[in-house]
This record gives C-alpha cells, structure tokens and sequence, in this order.
DNA sequence: CTGAAAGCGCTTACAG
DNA sequence: CTGAAAGCGCTTACAG
C-alpha cells in the first residue's frame, strides 16, 4: 500500500461527506449545543472517515483574544541539563494551562538569539521566557513594550520593563568564596564563562567582591573566563594547572566549567592538594572522590516560576514587574573544604 | 510609562500609515520586486514605526504546500541528559532548515503521549520525531497514512511505516552482559525502565539472551523493572543489595538507574565489591572510583539523523521507509570489570 | 508600478 | 435547529 500524501480534509469536505453545511461541522466540530443528534452522528462518522483534525492556525486567526496557545523559550543550551531541567519546568506549568512550547538554543550568540525570538514573534507565540545575551535588543524591547509577555531568566536587564526571576548569582559566589577563604585560601582562582552572559558577569563580581572584602588582591591570571565549547575546559585548566605557581584553590562558575576541572585535577592528582568549589550542581558530584562542593542552582523550580510570571500576564495581569531572586547556597561534600597545601611550591619559590 | 498592550499592527494599519494599499505593503514586506523606491520607503518606515511583523500563521495559511516552519518531538523526559542531547541534535538540523523545534514530554504515560501528538498536528507541524510508548496509536498511524511525515526514534514499530532511527538496544545489551559474563560473573541481576518502552523491553531481552547463551538461567527475581521516578532507583538498588544473596553483578539499564545503583553501590560501600555496567552513559562516570562501564548511545547523533531523515520526507521525499541502527559497545572503566566477590556470602550459605 | 478581488480554514454575528 | 455572509491577516491570481 503505497501513500499518497493526499490534501489534508477540511470542514468543507467533512461537510460535503456528511451532507450538511461546514457551519454545522464547526458546531459538532466544538461541541455547541443545538445541533440534531442525527447531524450530529453523521458528522462524527465523517470525521472519523476522513481523519479530520481541525486546524488551529486557522480557528485561532479567527477568534477573539487570538492566542496560539504556545510559548516560547529562548535559552543558551538545551543539551545542558540546567537549562533542559529550566525546560521541564517551563512545560509541567504550560501543559496545565493547555500550552505548548517552542525551545531554541542561542549558544550565547546574540545573532541566534534575535533570530530566535524573531521566529518566535512570527509565529506568534503567547509568550516568551528568554534567557538573554542581549536583553535590550530592539526586537525584544519592542515587543514588550507593545504588550507581548516576557520573563527573563537568570539574568537583570536595564531599561526594559518585564518580570524576571533569577538566583543569586553573585550572593552564590561570594559565599563559595567566603567558603574557600574560610578553609584558609588566599590564592583562588576563578574560571567562568563568557561575561557577556548577565550570569557569568555577576558571579565574577560575587567573586571579586569576596576577596576584595578579605583584603585580598586578585591577579588578573586569575581570572579566566571566556565562551568555550563544554569539552575546551578540561584542556584549559589543565594547562593552567601544570604552570608554575598554581592556585591554592578553584572556583569553577558553571557546570561544564566545574567538570572540565574535575578531569583535569584527577588528570594531574591534584584532587586532594587543589580545593574545587562549582556553581550549578552536577551529576555524581557526591560520589566523586572528594566530593564536589558546589553551589547549586534549582533549575526546575526557576523555570516553573518564569512560565507561572508568564501565564498570568498571558491572562491580562498588568501589575508592576515582579523581579522573584532565589538564594544560592553552598552545599560541602570535600573538595571545597580541603585547606590549602602545605607542600605546594609557592609561586615565589617556583620562580627562583 | 505604563504600557497598554495595544492590538497588534496588521498590514492594514501599516498601509494606512504609509498612505499605500495593504498590497503595496505585501510587496515591500516580502522583497517583492517592482516597488518604487519611494513607497518601499514609506512602507519600511511605516513598518519601523509600528513595529510591525508579519502574521507567519496567515502568511502560511494562504500559501500553497503550507509548511508551517515547526516540527514537534514526542519525548520521555526532557531533564533526562539522553533525550536534551537528542532534541539539541535536532534542534541543529532544524535550525538550518529555516524551522522550530516543538518539544513535549510524556514520561512515558500513553495518555500523555497522545494528547501532545494530537496538539503538535492541531498546530499543523511539518513532521514528528516521536520517541513513542504508542507506536500504533489511531491519532498517529492515521496521521501517517495521511501523509504527514514521522520518524520514530530509539524504538521499533509494527504495523506502521515510518522512518526510524534507533541504538541498537538488544546488541548493546548483549554485549553488556557478554562483558559480565567474561569477568567471571554467572550470578547477574538486571534493572531496568518499564518494558513498555520498547529500549526497556530490548534491553532486557538482550541481557536474556545472553545469559541463556552462557547456559544460565536466571530467576525472576533477577529481574527489576519499572516506571519509577529518577529518585526511587537508589532506595529501590539499596533495599534489594541488601538482602541476603545479592547478585556479584549488576547491570542497570538506564541512565537514572545506573545513577541510583552507584549510589546505593557507594552508600553500602559495595562498589568494589559488585560489579556494575550501565547502559546509556552518566556525567563524571569516569572519574567516580571505580569508573562505572557502561553502553553509551550517542543522543546527539541519533537526533541530528532522526531530523534529518524527517526534513528529507517534509521536503518530499518519497523512497521505501528507512531504518538506522545504531550500534553500542562497552566502555570499559572499572566497575565493570571486577570479578565476582570471592568473599560473598552465598545465597545458599546465607539462608543456612 | 499599483491595486481590487478572491481565497486559505476556520469562527463570529446574523438570518431564517 | 440550520445555514449564508463576513472577516481573521495574509498571499495568489488578475486587472489596470
């Protein structure tokens, strides 16, 4: 049996088959009362017959309010499993409220970004929940301005007004810092991801802002940051471990940062001479040897969030924009809690 | 500056403005040619003005194949790193495609499964991936002999002819368990997702046949499967090692329970002293002491071919149904390779 | 080069 | 209870 992708019916011709006007397929089509059961019964076994499935773009186009019944969300990477767990939470709360939704990965290009949200827009979907690289992008701002829903998420944005809900990227830093600096670590140093993304900005300033707070001067070697695809950062830090004079202590500020480092110390065994503390929490952390302190993030409940913030201005809300800031907290499990080594060569010693 | 979510601009109000008519505005708006440069210029301020842009839901409904830029993909679970590495490599096809990803979980419940394949073709998608519990489902089977393209993906169908892209579930089972086998282990158990899922069911017919190969038989309490929440694997694998005669291996056969076993292997501190292999691969595998083997499958491939194949049918292709198989071999890190316990209490010993 | 008419698949608002 | 007309925002197919 071979398929001939044949035009798909429509109310026309499950109105010709049944031998009624279309109107009267809409009305069983929708369930509206006042329609003979008759009709009724020769309708449905019309629709059966042919496979009818009514067409929302064209329903839609046509009603009141005119909504698509779908969402968008504009995030840095789906294959990264904060951003697919913000994911799940977005659609639990969408699926209650009937909505689907459109998900497409920046990699943190803000080309990719504005093509995103611009296919979004044409499509016309409800709403957008938008992890930004460039929040104030003419396409975005207009939009909300002109009264389509927005939430930022994980990040602030400046002269655009919109809910947002993030965590507390630079509190969460600080008190990695403040952890290693209370394990005796003097010299730390910092690896994060591209500043541009608002994150990746804040948590260096938690960073610095901690050491600054305990007198202490951060060398700009240390500090390393930059956009680099996940699999670069083992390569780089351990590089950066195999030069003289190498930190006491590292603090990784995000996931694939973190297991990029992870790697690299075990490469070198220095898993139990280097303190690691990470922000964003990953996979068998806890079963490492020592264990991987971290920062964590609570991606699920950041994307229910955004996507509840989102359906209740879809539903007419218009009080202020709300801004919802989630704490972040240390959780110990070793390797943030291992004091600086007394037997590393000191970048002075080294050198002489 | 409070903000009244003022109707949305049409082609109407922006030929209006540009003291045009809505055709002219048609023109410019598409890079039609044969537009003076005048009006062009009128109509784009217009445009810029009132932040116009087009209606893509419209615009497609009155062209002639219609697509509608969007493709939908059925899941299990999005925060599962398998199945966001599978939609992100789909996501990547379609990006150059010029189209959208619709995503939706359905946690493996059949209901759930239909109602997002029912609203993916009510928003008229260009074509499905579907990693299906419901292969044959009416919704689904009707929509393919409808002609609208399908490709399945990591599972088998019958009585439906549709593309599909799949691991190859039963030989990478075998294989696994041949591993077990080799290291000396004849006492092995098998735990696994719900066998409705067709990877579940594969997998475990691949580790019976295995073990029937080694001339074993293996009692059904060797057998543990289940649709269980990620979390519940690890109290599950706890309760079950530690009862008297646990097996000297184990092979877990899904990425969440591979998770739960390592841990309740690690609580119990038993993991030097099972061995374990797991299917699907886990972050920070190899680096947990011992490295836990596994059967990676490759998501991002298995996706990127899944859309590939569905962009080649959108686009109107029409040879006999395709079928990829993947293969999967073992990674050998440590766990899987620890020889049966020399010092286990015996099953036999143990009920004396 | 520009525009008025018809139509995509449906719903709304009116008639009978 | 049933249907013919108008319209959603756009494109196609024809006129001028």
């Amino acid at each position: 049996m071979v398929v001939t992708p044949s035009r798909r019916p429509t109310m026309r011709d499950v109105a010709r088959r049944a031998g009624v006007s279309f109107k009267t397929v809409s009305r069983v089509v929708n369930d509206e009362t006042g329609v003979s059961s008759e009709l009724v019964g020769r309708v449905e076994k019309a629709v059966t017959q042919l496979g009818y499935r009514p067409d929302d773009r064209a329903r839609r186009l046509r009603q009141r309010g005119s909504h698509t019944g779908t969402i968008g969300f504009v995030l840095v990477d789906v294959a990264n499993p904060f951003f697919s767990s913000i994911l799940r939470g977005i659609e639990e709360v969408a699926r209650h409220r009937g909505s689907l939704v459109l998900a497409g990965s920046s990699d943190g290009l803000v080309e990719r970004e504005h093509q995103l949200v611009g296919a979004f827009i044409a499509r016309r979907v409800d709403g957008l929940v938008v992890v930004s690289v460039d929040p104030t992008a003419s396409v975005l701002r207009q939009e909300i301005e002109r009264g389509t829903p927005v939430v930022f998420l994980d990040l602030e944005t400046r002269g655009v007004r919109a809910d947002l809900v993030r965590s507390d990227h630079r509190g969460g830093a600080r008190a990695a810092t403040a952890h290693l600096l209370a394990a005796g670590h003097r010299d730390i140093a910092f690896f994060g991801d591209d500043p541009a993304i608002f994150s990746a900005k804040e948590r260096r300033a938690g960073f610095r802002q901690a050491m600054r707070a305990a007198g202490i001067d951060v060398p700009v070697h240390r500090i390393v940051t930059g956009a680099h695809p996940p699999d670069a950062w083992r390569g780089i830090m351990t590089d950066y471990l195999r030069r003289p004079d190498p930190p006491t202590a590292i603090f990784t500020a995000q996931n694939f940062v973190t297991l990029g480092a992870a790697r690299a110390l075990h490469e070198l065994s220095l898993q139990h001479r280097i303190a690691q503390i990470g922000f964003d929490d990953v996979e068998l952390a806890d079963l490492v040897e020592p264990g991987i302190s971290v920062v964590p993030q609570q991606p699920f409940v950041l994307g229910g969030r955004a996507a509840e913030l989102l359906f209740e201005r879809i539903g007419g809300a218009d009080h202020p924009a709300v801004r919802e800031i989630v704490r972040c907290n240390v959780v110990a499990r070793g390797s943030g809690e291992l004091p600086p080594d007394p037997l590393r060569t000191t970048g002075v010693a080294a050198r002489r």
